[in-house]
DNA sequence: AATTTCGTTCGCCTCTCCAAAACAGCTGTT
DNA sequence: AACAGCTGTTTTGGAGAGGCGAACGAAATT
């Protein structure tokens, strides 16, 4: 991390254990107290106590195997993306997109930085990746992310590259200035590619999500297997759907 | 709320006033730090402080117009839910039910007395009511809840049935002895019908989900207004076909 | 310019909340 | 059966975290 402002630090150390342990629950599933106690680096009567309020905040359940997240957090994550104008907006549309184009579909939105996936459209033959709805992604990496970058305004854009380009495949455009000008190809012809720059194997096209005032609301993409996802097809034909679905959408979004 | 029980009090008051102002942000959307120190009764310094403390991990987003739930929270709900075995087995054959009836169709998982729904596939002419994933609801007020108390053992219902009962419409179960009654005769013929008894103008059919081994897991249901949901189609062939899926759903979440 | 309302910062005092240890319940082992 | 090695729970006391109130600064409204 970097160095911590103390301006901008957070006070409530009992919260941030809280917090540490919900997370450490959702990382490793069902445990109990001693394995949370030590995980986490606290007495097992701390772990205890921060537990017992958690159940009886209702945020974790108590099961015979141990402690475990309470689907609270579904609800509040609902509400979370309710919020955002652009899921309502999107919904529906992107179904339609995700039927004509037999490929798995995403709506993002950016958050601290990073892309996060408020809605996914399975298909029948769709790939099982590690996308699920509440993943967050490297920008950069991702034909949503791109298509953000490319049509947020720069200030956003400027505050969003600070930090070092990851590098997840070979593919990844790691370089800063490759990544500039390959922004400035997005802008003109309006849509993303993403050619196994974040999962080896699989491709995508995405297309930024714009209010009437041209304010970005976040960006859409369908993705597919490299055999599937090519030729005229892949170049022309899914790129051409996906921007009609991002206009709608668009609109859509405008007029709620 | 009952008598505190001082054994399984919770002691930590950070936590409880940071989940305190998380459930407000999720009951009342974007609001500053004052707002939030005089709906929660604290100081604005003490509000100041969680709200910090709650950004800098990330759960909160801070814009122009204040402070909001970040979609952490998305991440973490879509967790809590895929440990649901049942969630894995649902997805796909609800699809194809909800396709086959035409109806709104819900999955449901008991969680600290309640039911909450935790897959739901909306349909074209699909009826916007109030539920949404996470939502929790009565279970002695829907087909999902009727289902699950019918099919449970007897000392999990006796808890779930310890509390009274609400009346939330006219054909609401309220009473003990005739929900008894009701779910004796679900039992036997294996669905729940809910005939207006959490909103007026809904019907529902349901069926609970087993495992092999007749533990139950949760429970599905399509629901519609009463103008569709009427004649033999409601009472012979929708119930027909939700079983059909119920069944399915129950081996494949045994076997995974 | 004056006034209100916002978010932030400061310092003090109190009561919370953390750690260690004792306690209790359960399982399997010798 | 007694024991050992785990659990989760409860109790203690003391340190310091976190709460309040007041003062500050900034921004919006009059």
């Amino acid at each position: 991390m970097t160095t911590n402002d103390p301006a901008t630090e957070g006070q409530i150390g009992a919260t941030k254990t809280s917090f540490g342990i919900v997370e450490h629950l959702r990382n490793h599933g069902t445990m109990g107290v001693s394995e949370v106690a030590s995980a986490l680096g606290v007495s097992k009567s701390t772990a205890h106590n921060h537990l017992q309020t958690l159940a009886e905040l209702g945020y974790v359940i108590q099961t015979d195997e141990g402690y475990d997240l309470s689907l609270k957090f579904l609800d509040l994550g609902d509400h979370a993306r309710r919020r955002h104008a652009l899921y309502h907006a999107a919904i529906s549309e992107m179904d339609d997109l995700v039927e004509a184009v037999g490929e798995r579909g995403q709506v993002m939105v950016e958050e601290n930085g990073r892309g996060v996936y408020i809605y996914q459209v399975k298909t029948e033959q769709g790939v099982q990746t590690d996308s699920h709805i509440g993943t967050t992604v490297d920008l950069h990496t991702t034909a949503v992310g791109k298509s953000y970058l490319a049509f947020c305004d720069d200030d956003t854009r400027e505050r969003l590259l600070e930090n070092s380009l990851s590098e997840l495949t070979s593919n990844t455009i790691s370089d800063r200035e490759t990544l500039l000008e390959e922004l400035e190809t997005i802008r003109e012809r309006g849509y993303a590619f993403n050619d196994e720059e974040r999962i080896t194997g699989m491709r995508a096209v995405g297309a930024p999500i714009l209010s009437d005032d041209d304010t970005i609301l976040g960006a859409i993409s369908v993705s597919g297997p490299t055999t599937r996802m090519k030729g005229e097809w892949y170049r022309r034909e899914v790129p051409e759907m996906v921007m009609q679905a991002a206009r709608i959408i668009g609109i859509r979004a405008t007029y709620s």
